[in-house]
DNA sequence: CATGAATGAGAGTTCATTCAT
DNA sequence: GATGAATGAACTCTCATTCAT
């Protein structure tokens, strides 16, 4: 038996990432169609047609694939809505330009809300918190306090904001994917109206 | 000859009751030490001292006790904050009776947010619906509905009301319940500010 | 409430056999509906009204019901066979009267074979016996030793007759249940040849 | 670049095919110890010294087993029976041979008889059919009917032929199986005489 | 690093049976 | 004799996890 042992480490490496993607994937694919509950390892597994050791070389659960997909998601959410170098001129600009780009990523990903609002049992998760979550809500209250320190945002109450935005911004989100046709605008329009008048901004 | 037919059925059927009720506080308990994904059947009965055989006369699986803990702290919920004589004079006084009596009611019965903030497994903040929930916010638009059209309230968005007031509300009973000293007055206010302005009302 | 409880005897004789008689067609519409293996005393209970309890004032098992079931056939058959003063001028003639019997009787009580004939797992029952079907062939035995010693029927083997007469005229009868049209005679007439001759009489 | 991507599987696939035939045995010793019906999966993994998850790799159910087991004896049967260069002069000497060899392999491999007559409930004898057994008279009738084209057996009815060889077969096999002394000789006549003289051949 | 059969703890569930009423 | 909820042993089956290949 002859094997050409000598694997570069950059297609190890590849393959590595694939894999780990595809488990990633199948993870999604499977949370929305039998719940998180009724999902065990194997059917994830399954269909990503690895074997079932192979699993463990990359997630000791079915909760840290779950993890990995929300905090992905979080991370790619805070990207998107983070990168930026438009200074707002007030607080509404800034909700405007956060939002849109909020709302607009959700409706191009619609899979973690899929996973939230399913239908499976009997029970109907709807809010799900990981750790980067908390450390993107975070980030924007950092964000905000800046704009305060530096004159642009008035004073107002960054906790209760950080405390509600999830929520509320969950919810809509929630609400607009459930409509047949998604209007964007509206959603953000509502948001801000609220956010802003709630705040007394 | 005279036969009381019933068996003396009475202290049966009390019995039925007692049994469910021990179920369902000790599905409560359990829920909170443990987790909702990490309990089980067993785990519930045991802390019973029933038969296991004996949960299947009553549940047939831990979501049922699960949603039957959340409908009865809905129902209790609603009938605490339904119940009423008092006439408000605008959406602002609405908000604070019926704040103030959910805050209360929060904070005399805990349980349910400590089910909802467990830190068991990665994923540490959920949100469950249930019907009874779905039940009394329809009951709350209806009263606002109301008040709107006999002119006591003006008119406002009340779908977006019916869609926040439940994740606003729990965040911020979670926030309270988790702080050393609850200020239910402190959380009222807050929540009234927020959403009375918020709404534009 | 007053109850006569003044049971006049009959009546409760009369309620226990009608009891009885209520398992005993329970079990035959449930072990034809279920499969015998797969049917539980609950099910048979069940479909009765009667309370779980009360089946063991009348049997202890499923399985003495299925046996009650079929000794009750194999008595039923055993009378009708017997039940007699024609005097057969030789075998055929007496095979002829007794298969004709049977052939009709099963035809109008098809439940027994479509017990055997169940098809609810892989294994395919075809032929039970129960201790009143040894009873009733000892006793077709001892009829056809008197007609051999009056010599009315010549010398032949018996024993070879008791052995296969249930597994033919069971695989018969099956078959032809299992026909669109029931020909009894078709039947009947195979049977007597087949047996005639294969036993040399 | 070439690899033996077999990862040595032989080895493992002789594990697999050793676990298998471990299961069947067992089966076949627990069903004639304990009856089918009481025997559980349990049992028959209890038996193998697997572990009991390793149960369900193989099969799905007792009945599963159960079934491989008939299949295997009437596939064994079958070969038994058929592999022949022999060609016999008429039907009698046909059925002599085959006959023969039937009854020889029975008193060769009781088990399956053994299974079939238990004692365990009040239920004491029964028959199964599986899908072997029917390829396997299926097969039987194709070769008699091959002889009759032929015109080395005369026409005689092969459809009565097959629906009764299997329980008069197993009847005096069963008979044989439970004397003392097994004449297999006898039993072979007795049924060649009974089948040709009845079938008219 | 991938494979996938074996493992065995333990989860869910059933169900014959009892027994107080 | 009838009732039917309670019992708990025991069954079926799953599934996370391991580990030899």
């Amino acid at each position: 038996m002859i094997v050409n042992n000598s694997h570069n480490d950059g297609a190890r490496e590849t393959n590595k990432i694939k894999n780990r993607q595809a488990i990633i994937e199948a993870g999604i694919q499977t949370f929305i169609a039998k719940g998180v509950a009724e999902t065990t390892v194997r059917d994830i597994i399954r269909s990503t047609g690895l074997a079932s050791g192979t699993f463990y070389n990359y997630f000791n659960s079915k909760e840290e694939v779950l993890v990995a997909i929300f905090d992905d998601f979080a991370k790619e959410i805070g990207k998107t809505v983070r990168d930026d170098d438009v200074q707002p001129k007030d607080f509404e600009e800034f909700l405007r330009i956060k939002l849109t780009r909020f709302f607009k990523f959700v409706s191009s990903k619609p899979e973690i809300f899929m996973i939230m609002s399913n239908n499976h049992n009997l029970v109907n998760t709807f809010s799900i918190n990981t750790p980067q979550f908390i450390i993107e809500i975070d980030y924007l209250k950092e964000e905000i306090n800046d704009y305060i320190e530096k004159g642009v945002f008035p004073n107002f109450d960054v906790d209760l904001f950080a405390l509600v935005i999830r929520p509320i911004t969950d919810s809509l989100a929630q609400e607009m994917m459930s409509q047949k046709k998604i209007d964007i605008n509206k959603y953000t329009k509502k948001c801000i109206n609220f956010l802003t008048r709630g705040l007394g901004v």
